[in-house]
DNA sequence: CGGAATTAATG
DNA sequence: CATTCTCCTGGG
């Protein structure tokens, strides 16, 4: 994109490039979201950049009236380079907070030398740095939403030490963490944290919610005309829950978050944004689409790709769903988190968690009326989750599993990991979907967005 | 705030 | 790969 469109979009304050670039003000210093509701900067004091850590590494601070660092996370960088857009995912996943960057050049097959360089030619910085900075934007969001204290604060973010957090935040955000600490008047908690997460219009509120409601597991997980909530497993055995309220006018939702213990909340707030898809191009992706959807009338405006929320519960709903009806394979998820899932205190009494690797892998499943087969299925997937997380970490490695095939792998693939560019042609919603409407098109012809392809046929049936 | 030990960035 | 530079944290 040309500095035009970014003028025409900070002109028009335009929601749907939110994210998407930010506008440093060479007069103050500070940069803004495109729809900061400050007046208009003009335009020679005006720098484009198209992330945030790369108006910090040109010496910009964060505007504390649009906060920048609220703002949905956009992908779309420039050279398109696969795997430095990997490789941002896992740093924004957390891969630096508890790995070393030797480690993460590791996982993704290059060496930390390459890596750097990726970097700096992509982002204009390390990825060290841009790690911290990622941190360092995330504290000052929870500073300013919420009435942590400061020292949760540092711990939410992953930092180890306070020291460091107050000196990071200072060089980094020209500010101290005690001058954004929001002002008394809000309740402290009473182990509940709410946070406003956004995300850039359109986004299709209605069909999600239409999407979850006939899928919907009772105590597992919750549902009204204007929220989505559920309980909550992390990996460190700890568990919660969240409610999250959908506000149109404000480009986002009100999410309440309730947790066992403090903890490392960034990578608990990215799961939430990967459940609701906030970070997802709809505008891009619809636009993508609209040739291929053209004679079905078009791709639905603002479609999202809802997430689960680890990839062991999309591989236990892909086999549960294997060649039966949405209704089907509702009641047998349902079944299995009454029978194995645990409870614990939700917003209104009782709430169940889902069943975790460990306690399926030791079951024998009588309760669920399933074929002996595929109760196997599902007790070897959870005893490979349970034995070798490394291996469970990536669906194709299930294959080797009896029971396990493609449409297990991809289905998981999309919704646990949210892949983008997942083309169930084998499914047999999608399949009817084509029947009935007489369509013939490449699916190629959808990526690097089939994943919302195939949402779209799923939402013709 | 300063310094030691460790890790990351770079030519 | 080796040198320089930055990060990180405990203790004063």
């Amino acid at each position: 994109m040309q500095t035009a469109h970014y003028q025409q979009a900070r002109l028009t304050r335009d929601p749907r490039f939110d994210g998407r670039f930010f506008v440093a003000v060479t007069s103050t210093g500070i940069y803004c979201r495109p729809i900061c509701p400050a007046p208009l900067p003009k335009e020679e004091n005006v720098r484009y950049f198209d992330s945030a850590v790369a108006a910090a590494e040109a010496g910009f601070r964060p505007c504390l009236r649009c906060r920048p660092d609220s703002a949905p996370a956009s992908w779309a960088w420039k050279g398109t380079d696969t795997t430095l857009e990997r490789a941002l995912r896992l740093i924004d996943e957390g891969a630096l907070v508890q790995g070393s960057v030797s480690r993460l050049a590791e996982r993704l097959g290059i060496s930390s030398r390459y890596l750097t360089r990726l970097f700096q030619n992509g982002t204009g910085t390390s990825p060290k740095r841009y790690a911290l900075y990622q941190q360092l934007l995330f504290a000052k969001s929870l500073l300013q939403q919420t009435g942590l204290p400061v020292a949760e604060v540092a711990f939410a973010a992953g930092f180890g030490s306070i020291r460091r957090f107050n000196d990071c935040f200072r060089e980094r955000l020209q500010m101290t963490p005690s001058d954004l600490r929001r002002q008394p008047g809000k309740a402290g908690d009473n182990g509940e944290l709410t946070l406003f997460l956004s995300y850039r219009p359109p986004y299709n509120w209605q069909h999600l919610r239409d999407f979850l409601r006939p899928r919907l597991i009772p105590g597992l997980e919750w549902i009204t005309d204007h929220s989505y909530g559920r309980s909550l497993t992390l990996d460190n055995g700890q568990h919660g829950y969240f409610t999250a309220t959908h506000d149109a006018a404000r480009h986002g939702f009100r999410v309440a978050l309730h947790l066992s213990q403090p903890t490392v909340l960034l990578p608990v707030v990215r799961t939430l944004r990967r459940l609701l898809d906030l970070d997802a191009d709809s505008g891009c992706i619809d636009d993508h689409l609209r040739p291929l959807l053209a004679s079905l009338g078009g791709p639905v405006p603002g479609l999202r790709l809802p997430g689960t929320l680890s990839l062991f519960e999309a591989g236990v709903r892909a086999i549960l769903g294997q060649q039966v009806s949405v209704s089907a394979a509702h009641k047998l998820v349902a079944q299995l988190v009454e029978a194995y899932g645990q409870t614990g205190p939700g917003p209104t009494g009782e709430m169940r968690l889902f069943p975790s690797p460990e306690v399926l892998a030791e079951t024998d499943l009588a309760e669920l009326r399933l074929p002996g087969r595929r109760k196997q299925t599902l007790i070897d997937l959870a005893c490979l989750f349970r034995d070798e997380p490394q291996t469970a970490a990536d669906p194709g490695r299930w294959l080797q599993l009896s029971g396990i095939g493609p449409w297990t792998v991809q289905y998981a693939r999309m919704r646990g990991l949210s892949e983008s560019d997942i083309w169930l042609g084998g499914d047999l919603g999608v399949q009817r979907a084509l029947r009935q409407h007489d369509v013939t098109f490449d699916p190629a012809a959808a990526a690097p967005w089939r994943s919302y392809l195939t949402l779209n046929l799923w939402s013709l049936t």
